[in-house]
RNA sequence: GCCGCCGUGGCUCAGCUCGGUAGAGCGUCUGCCUGUUAAGCAGUUGGUCAUCGGUUCAAAUCCGAUCGGCGGCGCCA
């Protein structure tokens, strides 16, 4: 006899007798009756265990389990409105026992961060994170939907790099062989934007890394990032991209899986609520809002914490600010073209606070441009030869972005600290365990 | 890197201001309980107070250093 999920009993799909597995999550027992919560990698069922039907021994031998033992249990499903989840099994009989070793040492009860960081290994089993990485399945399984549905192809960029993305200090160097100057990749951009010659539209979700000693609740080290290169695209281009893109996760999450959403903290008609496209406000009149607020900003500048405060409460939805100041982006953004000083930029915020969710926009292609762009940067063009290359053979317009899974995740379940996002946050003083 | 806070039984904390060699709740264990929802009741177990050094007759408590952690900032996704 096969083995149910407790997501299928929750579901009410299931009937008679049925045999399910699991972990102990939590056990009481009132002398006759016993009640043991069992977790599966889908859900948590609650399973009833009465003296009188199992029997002395048996009822005596489930009694003495500690918790996170795991087993497999036998019995009739029964919807019972005293069950959590409205469901439970009255056990008749038991198949094979894993019992635990030892106590369990994440008891029913407050713990420290430290203690679940020290943990964590454990604390994965949590109902509550389990949740979660339920529901951050969907959100690569949607993304990647929408790509299929729309032309994109997935690939790959390496993790070992040689030059900078983003800029020198926030790199990880990496001890590589005999080799100077390797690094932990902080973008797959420059190997992305020579991919687009090969496969036209392409995405890929991986890893990437950031050394910059950051202390805040939405930073992590080593970060799952969701990046997009386009040819033939241009800066409203690819934000229609994003826009489509978020959206449509965000649909699918309220419509696929509304009771993971609802346990998570956020309302599912909150993500319904996303429509496309999102506003658009330039650079300039973010500045504007700002300092229309009292709150001291100069043209030039980029958004501190102070300043997100007043922007990010004019919206309800996430919003794009376009055209950057050349000055604090990065040396391939393109340039205005009717407006040196600004580039064809876009970052899309989201609302409540939980800052910047997409950075992107229309790189340069004219190497000659470009050529400029690196050397007003203080860079040297020797160690972007090959990117630079790609602008000698068929370059033509082109934009992407990058998106930060854990960030989006965050904000769309209403989250406290992005470390619930991932399973195994890392971050500059936790890369253990 | 900078600013602030914290480190006391397995866990969460009190005690520290005004020094006199430790206390609660939860967990463990034992017993009771046939509908519990972080179950309840009674009893039990368990700590060289992060580490090193200093002051003192005496340090969890005062001073210094070190290590570890948490929150925030600049920057970013």
């Amino acid at each position: 006899m096969g083995f149910i999920d407790v997501a299928d009993v929750l579901a009410g799909g299931v009937s008679g007798e049925i045999s399910v597995r699991g972990w102990i999550n939590n056990s009481r027992s009132s002398g006759g009756i016993m009640f043991m919560l069992l977790r599966d990698g889908s859900g948590l069922l609650q399973c009833t265990v009465r003296r009188e039907a199992v029997g002395e021994e048996l009822y005596g031998r489930l009694e003495g389990l500690p918790l996170e033992s795991a087993l497999e249990l036998s019995g009739t499903v029964r919807e019972d409105g005293r069950a959590p989840g409205g469901w439970e099994l009255s056990v008749s009989g038991a198949g094979a026992v894993y019992p635990a070793k030892l106590d369990y040492p994440l008891v029913r009860k407050e713990h420290g961060v430290e203690f679940l960081a020290d943990n964590r290994h454990l604390y994965v089993r949590d109902p509550r994170l389990q949740n979660i990485f339920h529901i951050r399945a969907k959100f690569f399984e949607a993304a990647r939907d929408w790509f299929r549905e729309h032309g994109y192809t997935e690939t790959q960029s390496p993790s070992f790099m040689t030059a900078s993305v983003e800029g020198g200090s926030t790199l990880f160097n990496v001890e590589y062989f005999e080799r100077e100057g390797v690094y932990l990749t902080q973008s797959w951009q420059l190997y992305a934007e020579a991919m687009i010659s090969s496969l036209g539209k392409i995405y890929t979700i991986a890893p990437s890394f950031r050394a910059e000693p950051h202390r805040t609740r939405r930073h992590l080290s080593e970060f799952w990032h969701l990046e997009v290169e386009e040819p033939w695209t241009d800066l409203e281009g690819i934000m229609g991209t994003g826009d489509a893109l978020v959206t449509h996760i965000a649909h699918t999450l309220a419509d696929d899986i509304p009771e993971k959403i609802k346990r998570a903290g956020r309302d599912p008609a909150e993500l319904l609520k996303l429509e496309t496209p999102f506003p658009r406000i330039s650079y300039d009149e973010a500045v504007e809002i700002v300092q229309g607020e009292g709150v001291e900003m100069f043209w030039g500048d980029d958004f501190g914490w102070q300043q997100e405060g007043p922007l990010t409460r004019k919206f309800d939805s996430p919003f794009w600010v376009v055209g950057f100041p050349s000055g604090i982006k990065p040396f391939y953004h393109m340039p205005d073209p009717d407006r040196a000083e600004v580039t064809m930029s876009g970052d899309l915020m989201a609302p409540e606070g939980y800052g910047e969710i997409i950075g992107g926009g229309q790189r340069v292609h004219d190497y000659d441009q470009l050529h400029q762009r690196v050397l007003d940067d203080g860079l040297d063009p020797e160690n972007y030869s090959w990117y630079m290359d790609l602008r000698r053979w068929g370059t033509v317009p082109h934009s992407g972005f990058g998106l930060g899974i854990e960030r989006v995740i965050m904000w769309m379940l209403g989250l406290e600290h992005i470390r619930d996002t991932i399973p195994f946050p890392r971050d500059m003083r936790r890369v253990y365990p």
